[in-house]
DNA sequence: TTGGAGTCAATAGG
DNA sequence: CCTATTGACTCCAA
């Protein structure tokens, strides 16, 4: 019987003693030695011999992220679970996170060691029988904490309250400032200056956007420009496109995802999304849009279904240049081949579960777009020159 | 320095 | 309460 890879062999559990390691505030950057970089929670996973995270990470084989995902929002959603005490207690994430990477998890080939790490975590948690009930005595736990704070403390703060089973895994909460940002008037409020949270009007996000067709990647000029044409700051503008970026590739990824592995497991759930995400406009520079019709004719074959196999292997994607030795790569990935493992979600509660399908693959012209994109882009870094835009294809 | 990957954390809707 | 979105920040590699 092939259980997943990322069995536990029950153990009893060693938690360290709780480091806390204030990351981010003072401390000169190198430090004496190396204790170990991570394992911020401190109870990571129960059994198991002795390894860290890290170290099974770095032996795990390839997982299913997105199996991984749709497996551990069931079980959330099934068991009234939220993202909050799931990330903040079985991932060290916040909800935010938590909800980005179920909502978008990116392919394990594509992932760094440290983007592995979650879904190395969220495969743990499902493995344990008593995943579940251990949520949901946390909720209790806090639960309680809650109500005898504000029953004792009516009309106060204080009151430190928590430290449930001696596990307080928060991590944030860095004050983390001391960027002097000389502003109009020195001083202002005592109590706090916190920066308000820019949040850009909807004509300022179309604009970057057009820019970003434009130029995915701005001169430091151009940045500017858009920054005084806005009203933004040029960091807002940076960020922006920093961010823009990101999300365009991840969204690339999660389409190569749905598109790769293929089969009708009549999935009761489906991904449902995709299609087209609220803004219209983005999409490879130049030329088409939304509306895939395709009457036909001009049909370029794309994947069109392969492999009835698992494992959705290749990735052609990949920002590549023309490079100059002919052969390319050899295209193989003999490293994530070496555990064959096609994994599965053995599951603890509730198994079935086969992945969906969408043999709708909308973007690929944006996946190229983006190539190109990238291509073009390091091209121009690698000739030094600056503003060259208008490169027409 | 620049860009990418991961995240945080404020905040908008339910 | 909970989840989704997203500007900003930290870390790291080239």
């Amino acid at each position: 019987a092939p259980e997943s890879p990322l069995s536990s062999a029950e153990e009893s559990v060693k938690s360290q003693q709780e480091e806390q390691m204030c990351r981010a505030s003072i401390q000169e950057p190198s430090e004496t030695s190396e204790s170990q970089p991570g394992t911020p929670l401190p109870l990571p996973l129960p059994g198991h011999s002795g390894l860290s995270i890290q170290e099974m990470v770095a032996m795990s084989p390839e997982l299913d992220t997105y199996a991984i995902t749709k497996k551990v929002k069931e079980v959330l959603t099934d068991n009234n679970l939220g993202q909050r005490l799931f990330g903040e207690s079985i991932l060290g994430l916040t909800q935010g996170s938590v909800s980005d990477l179920l909502a978008r998890p990116k392919p394990w080939h594509k992932l760094s060691l440290k983007g592995r790490e979650p879904f190395v975590r969220m495969q743990l948690w499902l493995n344990d029988p008593r995943n579940v009930e251990k949520l949901m005595d946390m909720k209790r736990m806090e639960k309680k904490a809650y109500m005898k704070r504000r029953h004792s403390s009516i009309g106060e703060s204080h009151s430190l309250e928590t430290a449930l089973s001696g596990s307080d895994l928060t991590q944030g909460a860095s004050p983390q400032n001391l960027s002097q940002q000389h502003q109009q008037q020195p001083q202002q409020q005592q109590p706090q200056l916190k920066k308000p949270r820019v949040v850009l009007a909807p004509e300022e996000k179309e604009a970057l956007k057009r820019a970003y067709q434009q130029k995915p990647y701005p001169s430091p000029k151009t940045i500017e420009e858009l920054a005084s044409q806005l009203n933004l700051k040029t960091s807002t503008v940076i960020n922006w496109f920093h961010n823009y970026r990101s999300r365009i590739r991840r969204e690339l990824f999660i389409e190569e995802i749905q598109a790769a592995a293929g089969e009708g497991g009549s999935p009761s759930t489906r991904p449902g999304k995709s299609g087209g995400e609220g803004d219209n406009s983005c999409d490879g520079t130049e030329s088409d849009s939304t509306a895939e019709g395709r009457p036909s004719g001009t049909e370029e074959r794309k994947g069109l279904l392969e492999s009835p196999s698992l494992s959705h292997r290749d990735e052609e994607g990949e920002a590549e240049f023309p490079s100059a030795s002919g052969s390319s790569r050899p295209r193989g990935g003999i490293i994530d081949s070496l555990f064959g493992i096609p994994e599965s979600i053995s599951a603890a509660t509730t198994a079935a579960t086969p992945p969906c399908r969408n043999p709708k693959d909308s973007s690929l012209r944006k996946k190229k777009a983006a190539n190109l994109n990238n291509i073009i882009h390091r091209l121009e870094k690698a000739a030094n020159r600056d503003e060259p835009h208008e490169w027409e294809f």
